[in-house]
DNA sequence: CGCCATGTTCACATTTTTTTCAGATTTGCC
DNA sequence: GGCAAATCTGAAAAAAATGTGAACATGGCG
């Protein structure tokens, strides 16, 4: 075991303050509470925890702001210390994931209400796992062969050239393009990207991706970018001789 | 496909367990009943359903209590099994106090009274997806002389250099890496890799056999990694001479 | 209120994979 | 060596998955 792992959990309801202290000591996290936003603010000045569960409706300071003040890129800012710290948000209802890819806070997750406590901690655990690696996604632009994104911007490159993307394309894109290489089957893409509410056809991620590859592709039913993988699903393959990085 | 999941309805109505027996069985799934709470829990006593659909309004030992019970994370809980069996509460009303008490207890997701079935088995698909994903996850390549498979990506190099193999032509290899040495009847195979509703014909696990000879042997009638056993069927051979990792 | 941009669904064309099957060939065994 | 059973082979039929075009929702906005 390497060491343990502290964990602010974020939020003015005191019962699920302790029912998430509660699981997540089960799994072995350390947790520290804290029931404002100033609060929380004040605790971030003298600890630096793995993660932040963090409700986004907390009376005065909210959790958007937090986020925000979090990832504000300014060189004076006490908060954001380098590398940042993944934040899983808690949201009420999922139209207001919405509102969070609008604002594009670069929360790490989300976690809508109701939720299970085992859930959010195989959240935690991803979420974990997947900043430990190299994978740090900060906001960080990626990069492909021609193929530019830029998360902050929300904008697209190829050769040079802007293409412009629905809100849908880009995130589709984006995730693929976070996760090279890796197979996803259209169900998986559908959770990742679309989020587990939604109850749709698998359909819709072909057609997404059709519209993506003649937008992005030299020759759409040739793609370089993503490409099929026959009875599974759909990968972003980096096409063999173009490296990047 | 895999086997057919099983599901615990839990409501001493009998009305809706009758429909929601009949939307689930709609959907592939095996039903089974129970009216009260004992019941409910000495069915758990020798059975393990993939998914329990819990009314927290029954006579008696109510749903609440059940939860508590599966959930509960003592040494000598009998019915709290390695891996817990999602629940989806149904409960009356969407108050406050159900849900942090649900919540609190470890339920997977809720559906208030009156419901659609339709919506519930919806919830159902998600939760046993987002369960069936959550275990998963570890996969390591797994290599052997100069082959080398990656499950992520799905795909196969021998001797550094690609090769494309087909969905079930990279199942079954996958899966014949995973148990080397170990000999398996074609019905076998096709229960393994194909699932148990395949009811075609043996011949079927020969010509992918054959096919995945042809892409990774340097001789495919003297293979070194897929052998055959005559009168039984195939295993992955480790050829004498070549050791892994 | 109607228009426009997204997002979703659907029916059908196209492509790829999977399965089947009838010999040819190999193997184990007497 | 000869025989029966099992396996391999090649090709074609059958099935499945994906690509395509267009229609159908939906929601924001002038």
């Amino acid at each position: 075991m390497s060491k343990q792992r502290n964990i602010l959990v974020v939020d003015d309801e005191r019962t699920i303050r302790e029912v998430l202290r509660r699981y997540l000591e089960l799994e072995g996290y350390l947790v520290t509470e804290a029931e404002t936003g100033p609060q929380a603010l004040s605790i971030l000045q003298s600890q630096r925890p793995d993660l932040i569960v963090l409700d986004v409706m907390l009376p005065g300071v909210d959790g958007f702001s937090i986020t925000r003040r979090l990832r504000q890129p300014s060189e004076n800012n006490p908060l954001r210390i380098e590398g940042d710290i993944p934040i899983i948000l808690l949201t009420a209802r999922s139209n207001e994931v919405d509102r969070i890819a609008g604002l594009e806070l670069g929360a790490d997750d989300y976690v809508t209400k109701p939720f299970s406590p085992r859930e959010l901690v195989a959240r935690v655990k991803t979420v974990l796992r997947r900043s430990a690696t190299a994978e740090v996604e900060s906001e960080a632009p990626v990069a492909c062969g021609k193929l530019r994104l830029d998360p902050r911007s929300r904008s697209v490159d190829v050769a040079g050239a802007p293409v412009t993307l629905t809100a849908k394309e880009f995130d589709l894109l984006y995730f693929l393009m976070r996760h090279p290489r890796q197979v996803f089957k259209r169900q998986q893409l559908l959770d990742q990207v679309w989020g587990y509410e939604f109850y749709g056809d698998e359909s819709t991620v072909t057609v997404h991706v059709r519209r993506l590859r003649e937008k992005l592709e030299a020759n759409p039913s040739k793609p370089d970018y993503i490409q099929t993988v026959w009875g599974v699903g759909y990968k972003f393959g980096v096409p063999a001789n173009q490296e990047t990085e």
